[in-house]
RNA sequence: GGAUGGAUUCCCGAGUGGCCAAAGGGGACAGACUGUAAAUCUGCUGCAAAUUGCUUCGGUGGUUCGAAUCCACCUCCAUCCA
C-alpha cells in the first residue's frame, strides 16, 4: 500500500491542491514538505500530535519533513476558527514556548543527519520591511478575494484586526520562504489553515511562476462536531507535567462510542487489516476498542512504561480495587486543626475539588468515597495516622481519584 | 472624529430602585441506569465559621435608608456616517 492510499484510507486527507501530484510526490520521496506551529501554548496537544504523526509517516515513506515553529506568526496570531481575538503574547512567552515546543518534538520527529529540519520563522518573518513587504509581497494580494475565505467570513460580524488580517500573508511568505531557501514544495496543515496554505501556493506561483502544493489533514472531530483533545479544563497536553499519563490515557479511554474507530485510524500506527477487524465490534466490545486507543496513544506519546502504568491503574481502579499507581496528594500538619481535618478539607488538600462549597455539594450528593466506604456525613473527620503509610484513597465522582498521604 | 446600540455568573440570555446570589437554556459536576459509552431521569452549579454572613452584574466615583437597575466620567465592543 502506498504511503497516500494509507493516509486516505485513515481519513486523514482533507483537501488537496492537486491529487494526482501530490500522490506522485510522496509515493516517491520527493516531497520536501513543512507543517507550521504556532507556539501559543507552552506544550504541544493533540492537534499538533496528529500533524506530527502525519510528518513521521510521511518521513518514513522517504519525505523529507521541515518543522516550522511560529515564532514570527505568533507574534500576530491566526484569525483562523476564533470567535474572537486572540490575547497577544509577549516576545518573552514565545520565545519561552519555542523552546518547550523544541524539546518535545525532537521526541517524535528524527531530526538527525539532514532527515528533517526544525526552522523558526521569526528568524526570516521579524526583520521585515513593512515598505518592501508590501510592494514584494502585498500587491500579489487581493484584498476582496482574501474577505471571501472562509476564516474571515467568520469574523466579520465578530470584528477583524488588521493585525490578524494580515496573518495569512505572513503564513504564505514562510511558504515562499522556505520553496526558495530549501526547496519546500509542499505544505500540510489542518483544515482550518486551508485558505492560509492557498495564499502560499498562489504567491510562490504569481512571484515565481513555480508550482506548489498544499494539503490539509482532517480535523479530528467527535460526532457532535466539536474539536477532540479538549477538556473543560483545557487542552490535553502532551508535556507529562500539564496531563499527566494517566489523565491523558483516561480521556481516550472515555471517548465516545461513535468517535473509538476515527481515533484508532487517525492516530495510531496500528495496521489497516487490525483497525478493520475492530470496526465490527460493536456494543460492550467498543470498550476494548478504547482501552487498545487509549494505550497506544499513551505508548507514542510517554512510552510504553508510562502506558503500562496507566493501564493497569485503571483496570485496578475500575474493577473496584485500589492500584499502587495513582495520582497521590500530600497533606501537611498545617492542614490539621486541632490534630484533625475534615472531609472537605481533604478533598479541597487534594485537589478533587474547588473550593469547600464544591466538596460540601459532592459529600451531600453521595459522590465522595475514601477507602471504599462512601461518606455521607461532611462533618466527617481524620487524624494524621490514618494518612500514614499508604494513606487513603479518596474518590469524588467515578472517575476522581487521589491517594491522599501525610 | 460624529451618531446609535451594547458589556450580567463557565457560555447564551432575562432582569430597568427593595421580593436578587440574580429567571430560562446550554455546558460542567454528582446520583440512578449502564460498558469507565451514548440516550434518559434526578439533583446541583459565587464563597464561607452555612436557617446566617460576605463578595459579584465592564471600571471609578456619586444619588438613595436601599443600586445589576438612576446620574457622571472612563474603558472596551458592534453598527452606520467620515
Amino acid at each position: 500500500m502506498t504511503i497516500f492510499d494509507e493516509l486516505k484510507a485513515r481519513g486523514l486527507l482533507a483537501q488537496l491542491t492537486d491529487e494526482e501530484e501530490i500522490k506522485e510526490l510522496i509515493n516517491n520521496g520527493k516531497a520536501v514538505f513543512y507543517i507550521g506551529f504556532d507556539p501559543t501554548a507552552d506544550s504541544l496537544h493533540v492537534g499538533h500530535f496528529m500533524a506530527l504523526c502525519l510528518m513521521k509517516r510521511l518521513q518514513m515513506a522517504g519525505n523529507k519533513p521541515i518543522a516550522l515553529i511560529g515564532g514570527g506568526t505568533a507574534m500576530i496570531g491566526d484569525p483562523s476558527g476564533r470567535s474572537d481575538m486572540r490575547t497577544m503574547m509577549t516576545k518573552e512567552t514565545i520565545d519561552h514556548n519555542v523552546e518547550c515546543f523544541k524539546k518535545q518534538m525532537s521526541k517524535f520527529i528524527d531530526f538527525s543527519d539532514g532527515k528533517a529540519m526544525l526552522v523558526n520563522n521569526a528568524d526570516w518573518l521579524l526583520g521585515l520591511n513593512y515598505v518592501e513587504l508590501l510592494r514584494d509581497v502585498g500587491v500579489h494580494f487581493s484584498v476582496n478575494r482574501m474577505l471571501t475565505a472562509e476564516c474571515y467570513k467568520q469574523r466579520m460580524e465578530k470584528g477583524l484586526s488588521f493585525l490578524e488580517f494580515n496573518y495569512m500573508i505572513m503564513q504564505s511568505y514562510d511558504f515562499l520562504a522556505l520553496y526558495e531557501k530549501y526547496g519546500c514544495n509542499m505544505q500540510f496543515g489542518g483544515d482550518d489553515q486551508w485558505s492560509n496554505m492557498l495564499g502560499g501556493t498562489e504567491l510562490i506561483r504569481r512571484k515565481l511562476g513555480k508550482d506548489a502544493y498544499a494539503m490539509t489533514i482532517t480535523l479530528l472531530l467527535n460526532s457532535e462536531g466539536k474539536k477532540m483533545g479538549k477538556t473543560q479544563k483545557g487542552a490535553v497536553w502532551l508535556d507529562p507535567n500539564k496531563t499527566t499519563p494517566f489523565e491523558f490515557y483516561q480521556y481516550w479511554r472515555n471517548v465516545d462510542d461513535a468517535d473509538v474507530l476515527k481515533c484508532i485510524r487517525m492516530l495510531t500506527f496500528l495496521p489497516l487489516e487490525e483497525i478493520e477487524k475492530m470496526d465490527t465490534w460493536e456494543g460492550s466490545q467498543l470498550n476494548q476498542a478504547k482501552e487498545i486507543l487509549a494505550f497506544e496513544l499513551t505508548k507514542l506519546v510517554h512510552g510504553e512504561e508510562e502506558a503500562v502504568k496507566a493501564q493497569e491503574s485503571a483496570r485496578a481502579l475500575f474493577a473496584g480495587g485500589n492500584a499502587a499507581e495513582m495520582p497521590t496528594a500530600t497533606l501537611t500538619e498545617d492542614m490539621f486543626m486541632d490534630g484533625k481535618i475534615d472531609i472537605l478539607g481533604v478533598l479541597v488538600a487534594a485537589g478533587l475539588t474547588a473550593s469547600r462549597s464544591e466538596a460540601r455539594r459532592a459529600v451531600e450528593q453521595g459522590g465522595v468515597t475514601v477507602e471504599n466506604e462512601k461518606v455521607t456525613d461532611i462533618k466527617t473527620v481524620y487524624e494524621p495516622a490514618q494518612f500514614a503509610g499508604d494513606g487513603m484513597v479518596v474518590k469524588r465522582g467515578k472517575k476522581n481519584f487521589k491517594r491522599v498521604i501525610m
